[in-house]
DNA sequence: TACCCCATAGACCATGTGGTCTAAATCTTT
DNA sequence: AAAGATTTAGACCACATGGTCTATGGGGTA
């Protein structure tokens, strides 16, 4: 698992305070198998180093006053090398673990951790892996499944839902809606009339208490009409 | 760590391979801090084992034939009891390991993994942790940001995002039409006529390719129009 | 059997919506 | 200054949409 023979790995860093940017580049450069091909203190002129250097792998700084430290996994990202990033910060906050993960940071390590740590998270990412510290991974999972309890509770909750209330016949009406299918559309597709269709589409709207398709179709959006059958799909 | 003071804990197993069952119950046994309350080959039975045992966590396979074992967390999940589910599968598949941790599985272990390992996911598990293995919290990784990368990308590939080309004035228009506002309704709240609304909206039916509001509508949602918002706000 | 729900469908009408054309004022860019 | 884009707005028309009422036949239930 060393890496003696191999070539050594370019990293930048990227941290408004200088202090820890020097530190890391010292400890990293004792380690011997990384080159610290340059440092910033604010994301604009990291881009440009990046630009210029091609890092294997770039530490990020996320809690920085000018432009924000998410933004700039966006902006590392859009410039379409494989620069990993690994997101460097001071808090464990799990909204902002959650988001650089999902953004596309290759790991999320804290400040705080020690050093052979960050040096092993490195070298993680390097190999093409994604690295989280246990603790922080637990933080991402409880948040990634509270942000999905959240949305199905809405969708769920039966007495609330008045989707549910809709007939079989009128919920085939209301997916070709959010299809953007007209009356007519409708009709020639279920081998209706278009009278019948317009009937269909009228008690939709007294069940779901809009005045219009296009609120109807966005009640059915938001409250989980489409996931239902990917549920159910999922199901299968 | 050792929890050999406290309370034995409840395990309940759902497998439908009767060898396997039987397996996992002696080696639970044997480590002696456990109580298996119940063993079950399919879901239902499982579920009234659930209901009447309630046990502290359920080890639940996934790969089931009668009833799916995704379904089984869902259900479990239903009950409104604090029983944790520790998902057991013989594959490392990436998208059911995603979908059964988005639906509340607290960990997922493999069947060919130690059963030191075992014993260990199902403690941190009990001890209201979240236990991935180090192989599978990667996979995980990789298909929940590859999820997000396509998102993004048929978001933001601007030539083929139709919704760059709105002006200003357009996409508030636009945005109140993904509220389901009528003519009149914009015009009121953006303080013009009603005939320029129509104008704009007609602009906006050319500039997307379609017929109507409520298509309009969904390319909107469909295209990252209100996320937009959302990560304008998220660079703040 | 009587009752209710559901799917079907017609009639009628008011209004909302979409298509097209024209045009003026403002602002940007060359 | 000229050209172009944006925002504003009117007129006219065809048709889609929504509201309401009525009605029939089938299926299930008390």
């Amino acid at each position: 698992m060393r890496r003696e023979f191999k070539k050594k790995s370019n990293v930048l860093l990227i941290d408004d305070n200088y202090e820890h940017l020097v530190g890391i580049r010292e400890l990293l450069n004792l380690e011997g198998t990384f080159d610290v091909v340059g440092i910033a203190t604010n994301v604009t002129v990291g881009l440009n180093l990046i630009k210029k250097y091609q890092p294997d792998i770039v530490l990020l700084d996320m809690n920085m006053p000018d432009r924000d430290g998410l933004q700039g996994i966006i902006e590392i990202g859009k410039l379409g090398l494989d620069t990993k990033v690994l997101a460097l910060s001071g808090y464990d906050d799990a909204d902002l673990i959650f988001r650089a993960m999902k953004i596309g940071a290759k790991g999320y390590v804290l400040k705080t951790m020690a050093s052979a740590q960050l040096i092993y998270a490195i070298e993680e990412v390097l190999s093409g892996k994604i690295y989280l510290p246990i603790a922080l991974s637990s933080r991402f999972f409880e948040y990634f499944q509270q942000s999905f309890r959240e949305e199905s509770s809405k969708q769920d909750s039966d007495e609330e839902n008045l989707l549910s209330y809709l007939t079989q016949r009128e919920e085939e009406v209301l997916e070709l809606l959010t299809q953007g299918v007209t009356y007519k559309g409708v009709a020639s597709k279920l081998f209706i009339s278009e009278t019948t269709v317009k009937t269909h589409v009228n008690n939709i709207f007294q069940k779901l208490q809009v005045n219009d398709r296009t609120q109807a179709v966005l009640y059915a959006i938001n409250n989980g009409f489409l996931t239902k059958k990917g549920v159910s799909a999922l199901a299968r």
